[in-house]
DNA sequence: GAAGATTGATTCGTCAATCTTT
DNA sequence: AAAGATTGACGAATCAATCTTC
């Protein structure tokens, strides 16, 4: 009867894979903590996590802004994903679009004042939130898990 | 005028926060990742990375089963997105719902002889995405990675 | 015709209200 | 009245098709 694997054998149940368990613990730990920050920055900032991590991005751009092309491959969305993000951001008066003087296919979302104040706000409250959540971690953990996220990246 | 921190003192631009841009780097990791692992299961096995979860989860729990409100909370969703993932679950024959004998008001997710075909196709398929993905981690990387996740779920 | 961006239809999840059972 | 689950209305993203510009 198959129980336990042999010795230089591979385990006999395919479900019980470590790597798809410890993947698995990834996905349930991250998602419980998106979970918390972003509904700690919605009561806080009435920010989503997505919308703060735009004003990010275009606030550390050259010229606050980015094509919306680069906009999507950074945030990992769809270029229909973006527009209509940038779509509400611009309702919001955090955003605004700009077109491009050299070649007249590209749009530019350029983070506003008023977005600029916005997501200062926000950072100071998430920052906080952050350091409540990671009081546990040292800065070498911090840098250890740095570090990891950095050789998964390039990775699939 | 304000540019570096004096030592000692706070930095003056508060989206310059560290943990903020360590905490930016996770979520477009995880999501990379997982938007690449979904896909490949996607092709590879026609299953979402959410339904997956789903079937480990009540191809391991006694009976194959699990209460409504337990996998809503074990999956981090509302239990009305419990009940719509299961009813499309429902619809591929994967997953069957079940009374509970001694609460009416309980109903069972329970995982079928297909749905726990499905599932161990699935997880092999998986774990060759896994094993290509984290190629580059050690077996003590994944031990780290392990450890600094169990202490980051207790928070928040 | 390929690249950049937007739009229509659809999918998956949330929220608030509801229904049944305890 | 509180607990468990489902449903209607909606929000946010995807995909495929389209439109404009290169």
């Amino acid at each position: 009867m198959p129980s336990d694997a042999a010795p230089g054998e591979a385990p006999d149940d395919p479900l019980a894979n470590p790597l798809i368990t410890t993947f698995g613990r990834l996905v349930e730990s991250f998602r419980h903590l998106e979970a918390v920050l972003g509904r700690e920055l919605q009561e806080s900032s009435e920010m989503s996590l997505t919308s703060f991590e735009v004003l990010l991005r275009l606030s550390r751009s050259p010229g606050g802004e980015l094509a919306m092309g680069e906009l999507a491959r950074q945030l990992d969305l769809t270029s229909g994903g973006a527009t209509r993000l940038v779509d509400r951001m611009i309702a919001t008066g955090e955003v605004e679009r700009r077109p491009c003087a050299t070649d007249r296919r590209v749009l530019y979302a350029a983070i506003t004042a008023a977005g600029r104040t916005r997501v200062s706000a926000a950072a100071d409250s998430h920052a906080a939130s952050l350091q409540r959540v990671l009081a546990g971690f040292s800065p070498e953990d911090l840098a250890t898990l740095d570090e990891l996220l950095d050789r998964l990246r390039p990775m699939a």
